[in-house]
DNA sequence: GCAAAAGTGTTCGTTTTACACCCATGT
DNA sequence: ACATGGGTGTAAAACGAACACTTTTGC
């Protein structure tokens, strides 16, 4: 009933069979955005079986038509080490993706299907994450000269499962949205009502009425009024708001009574 | 960055780094139950090192006093075969537990802190499933003699983090039960109002208003009058309700309009 | 006839929706 | 002066909360 493990030639000793793939949400005028990581053709070769014999290959073309591309685009991930919290490397991912660190970070599910990856069996954790596009080009690191934002309308073509874990997040982010106060991470720290409310809008995919937008956040108290403006703009410049953290961590809290829809 | 693995001494192969463990609900008259399940104190002392040290297992029962005990409860779960997927290894479970299929069966999320199991690394991943109380009994199968049922509020010290993957079942599942007509699948196939009524007080933990309740249920063209009533009580006999599969299947896809709360 | 649960409507306050015009700024 | 987005209030409808009495049945 088990495996013994005879082997490994790393320091760090990782779980073969459990990965994590972050979802990472960005914002800006063009809506709502997803770093995407280009993945080596060499790493994706070594996955396969040393000696796959033609037939085995034409199968994982087959099935994984996305490997005829030239470029394969994937979420970023990685194989969990196996002295470290499932958590804790998850942020580690996104920290060593984007440079951040205190983002929010919330787990989307366990994916688990048999075919998922070819040739070996990896369950993946999905996590997604919002963040704020102040900080967007901090650390675009090392390891992350391969990382591309996309569109969430104009998706490439992602390998594995990783079309689904970003539509799954898509949900979570969606109920998350209507009764959490989490839209927020994904702007500027000083923001327009538009700003938020489009960010409301593009999640849930659908248009509100400004004015009844603008009542449930005033009845919130979450919003505090910096006292700056929009600088020149062609029309009237609108305030600027951030948002109180204290208030904010309340409603964490308290699951809240607030609802946005 | 691998691991090899040199020895297997069975037909199933398993993921050791990965389980599976389910919260089995079930509900009568004296509220919300769940199923769990007693271990084996042999199968415990074989997940030590063969040659613990007095320290070490000094440290392990400072870390995990449950193990003091006698007997030892624990959500049913167990490692994931190599070769099955996620989903049907948690309906494989549940089979074995219960010995029904087709039941209501998510997933919570997966649990990985480092040092949830002692010894060694596994990840394990959270399900939870409502189950009707007119089949408790078909199969209490050869696999379950180790199970009992426990009242949710006065469950025994269990082992692992299982305490708190209950917990996170009865928070998906309060969620899950105000926007989808989930809570049925608690019920025998006929009910009375009173009963779904009760189902959700028990989950939400408040009580509700008769009335208020039955409209809202009205509104949802969800139960339908199945001509019977209660037998044999001594007072005004109720209705006995089922529900109308196909606007259950309409209602569990298209969102939900409605709210129970 | 009485104990025990079933069943049923109305009122009131709150929340949600729908909707249109003037304002400030840069060009 | 005009184009552009910023900012604001009110009325009608829908919804949620609170509340009490009559009915049916077995004993």
């Amino acid at each position: 009933m088990e495996y013994y493990i005879c082997n490994k030639r790393q320091f760090t000793m990782i779980l073969n069979s459990v990965s994590v793939d972050c979802v990472i949400f960005g914002f800006d005028k063009s809506g709502l955005r997803v770093l995407l990581n280009q993945i080596d053709k060499d790493v994706l070769r070594r996955t396969l079986p040393a000696q796959a014999s033609s037939e085995q290959i034409r199968q994982l073309y087959e099935k994984h038509p996305v490997f005829l591309n030239d470029i394969v685009w994937s979420l970023f991930g990685g194989h969990v080490p196996e002295a470290q919290d499932l958590d804790e490397f998850a942020k580690e991912l996104l920290f060593q993706a984007t440079g951040l660190n205190d983002v929010f970070l919330q787990q989307i599910r366990a994916f688990g299907s048999l075919q998922r990856v070819p040739y070996t069996r990896v369950i993946t954790v999905g996590y997604y994450s919002l963040i704020n596009p102040d900080y967007y080009h901090l650390k675009q690191s090392n390891l992350a000269k391969s990382l591309q934002w996309f569109n969430l309308n104009e998706l490439p073509v992602l390998c594995f499962d990783h079309e689904q874990i970003i539509q799954e997040a898509l949900i979570k982010l969606r109920q998350e949205v209507m009764y959490h106060p989490v839209g927020f991470h994904l702007l500027p720290d000083k923001f327009r009502l538009t700003e938020i409310q489009s960010v409301y809008e593009v999640i849930l995919n659908k248009k509100m009425d400004t004015r009844n937008f603008r009542k449930k956040l005033a009845k919130m108290n979450l919003l505090v009024d910096s006292g700056e403006k929009q600088q020149k703009v062609a029309h009237r410049a609108a305030k600027l708001y951030q948002f109180d953290i204290q208030v904010y961590q309340k409603l964490k809290e308290e699951g809240l009574n607030f609802r946005i829809e």
